[in-house]
RNA sequence: GGAGAGGUGGCUGAGCGGUUGAAAGCGCCGGUCUUGAAAACCGGUGUGGGGCUUGUCUCCACCGUGAGUUCAAAUCUCACCCUCUCCGCCA
């Protein structure tokens, strides 16, 4: 959410923001509905401050123990005004608080504007696999090992569902606890572990409601959603809440399964692992000061590097161009690898800044102790990474002449020493 | 699922129709004292929003949330949410 204040300050900015976005979003309407709303208030404090003197008066004539008769007559008058102004302005009101919703943040100086043919690749590391062979793709080769298994999981639940079975469910085990173990030991995190069912007000703070509403599961029933991402419980640990300064930055982590709808998308990547509706995820999350916030996504991109970089996968990173930009972000890398099988590029990582649109929604501040003033903080995420498709790139990547899987080096020791996956 | 108790400022906690934006204590900030610190004492200390004359200015709102009663609500009524305790069920 954006600052009302800023908005009708800065009007040609955000005009230029929703242009940049490619967001349809009717800023004059939203300015023309903000100053509506602000009239109308101005007539009911009014009001309001004329009640609060009669009512003063009246406290006097009280104690000089007088007729009051007369000002409750008057009060009385008052207050039919302000009933009569009362339902008009609620309805402004809760326009204005539901249109403030739909507008986006404001990208960020540094990235490049419009189509996400503008994304800009800021990263290339390692090289793609020569092979000797023809490999194969990820289904090819986990059917033959039998480690993943489609058909089961299209039966047990429906398409787009992955059944991990054996070494594969084992493998999956083992990089939830190599990321979880990087994070925490080598890069400062503090291992949270969230529900994966969170209410309505845990989706709005950080924004995937009211726009994404299609895309999320949704327990009607209790009124709770499928977490989309750890993003969404792990942000909202401090959702209404004053941090002291001393305690930022705060930087947590956190394994969760992802699950997605996935509206819209069918026929787009969804074969075998690439787009499915329940994936893991490890997750990295902060809270920072307002100034550093550049300098820590910028950290948090290497710190998911790393991942991969431990892992000898070849990425890029992407920048992402304005239109490209997800509803909350400010500015947004993302990570993706190479899967020789598939000769595709896959998306494992979004690191973004949200500046305080999060933290505005959600009312997560922190006292700054110069000034003496609540601020809001900024907040960051990034997969660190996701799952089912760092699988894909793994099993492709790492395939052998025979169809065996070798075992990534700083998985093995999570793997009990094996070196391979083969029949 | 059944029964009960309760939600007040950073925290503990009083108030239960009209000098209550809210006692008291703790905490925090500033000062006095001290070589320094502690203690003691003195003073200060909520948030959000509107306005313009942008000011140690002014007005409004806020005691879980929302509605209602009233000239007037933290205080009365209703609904909802949440927390805790006990019982039941259970991995």
């Amino acid at each position: 959410m954006l600052d009302p204040k800023f908005i009708r300050e800065n009007p040609d900015i955000v005009r230029q923001a929703l242009k940049d976005r490619n967001d349809k979003f009717d800023l004059d309407k939203f300015i023309a509905l903000d100053e509506e709303r602000r009239k109308l208030m101005r007539q009911i404090e009014g009001l309001s401050a004329s009640q609060n003197i009669i009512d003063s008066e009246m406290k006097n004539l009280l104690k000089e123990k007088k007729d009051i008769k007369a000002k409750i007559e008057e009060g009385k008058a008052i207050k039919k005004q302000l009933n009569e102004l009362d339902g008009d302005f609620s309805k402004l009101d809760d326009e204005f608080t539901e249109q403030l919703q739909w507008i986006p943040n404001i990208p960020h100086v540094s990235i490049p504007r419009g189509h996400p043919s503008n994304n800009k690749v800021v990263k290339e590391w390692g090289s793609k696999r020569k092979f000797d062979f023809t490999p194969l793709d990820h289904i090819a080769l986990a059917e033959k090992l039998d480690i993943v298994d489609f058909k089961r999981a299209a039966k047990i639940s429906g398409s787009n569902f992955v059944l991990f079975k054996g070494l594969g469910a084992r493998m999956e085990r083992a990089l939830i606890n190599f990321m979880l173990d990087l994070h925490t030991q080598k890069h400062g995190y503090k291992e949270i572990f969230p529900p994966m069912l969170v209410n309505e007000n845990s989706m709005h703070s950080t924004g995937q409601l009211p726009k994404l509403r299609e895309d999320m599961y949704e327990l009607q029933k209790d009124e709770l959603f499928l977490i989309p991402t750890a993003e969404v419980p792990v942000t909202n640990i401090h959702r209404s809440e004053v941090l002291r300064e001393e305690d930022l930055p705060i930087y947590y982590t956190a394994y969760t399964a992802c699950f997605r709808r996935e509206a819209g998308s069918y026929g787009k990547d969804t074969k075998g692992l690439m787009r499915v509706h329940q994936f893991d995820k490890v997750e990295m999350v902060k809270f920072v000061k307002p100034e550093n916030s550049y300098d820590e996504l910028e950290k948090l991109l290497n710190n998911a590097c790393a991942v991969l970089e431990l892992l000898n996968i070849p990425y890029r990173v992407l920048m992402l161009a304005t239109g490209d930009l997800s509803f909350a972000a400010a500015k947004c890398y993302d990570i993706e690898i190479y899967a020789p099988g598939i000769d595709k590029w896959l998306e494992v990582s979004s690191c973004s800044n949200f500046e305080d649109f999060q933290a505005r929604r959600g009312d997560i501040r922190y006292k700054d102790k110069e000034t003496g003033k609540l601020k809001f903080v900024h907040t960051l995420n990034g997969s660190g990474v996701a799952l089912a498709r760092l699988v894909v790139s793994i099993f492709e990547n790492y395939q052998q002449a025979d169809g065996a899987i070798m075992i990534p080096e700083v998985l093995r020791p999570y793997m009990g020493g094996l070196e391979k996956i083969s029949l």
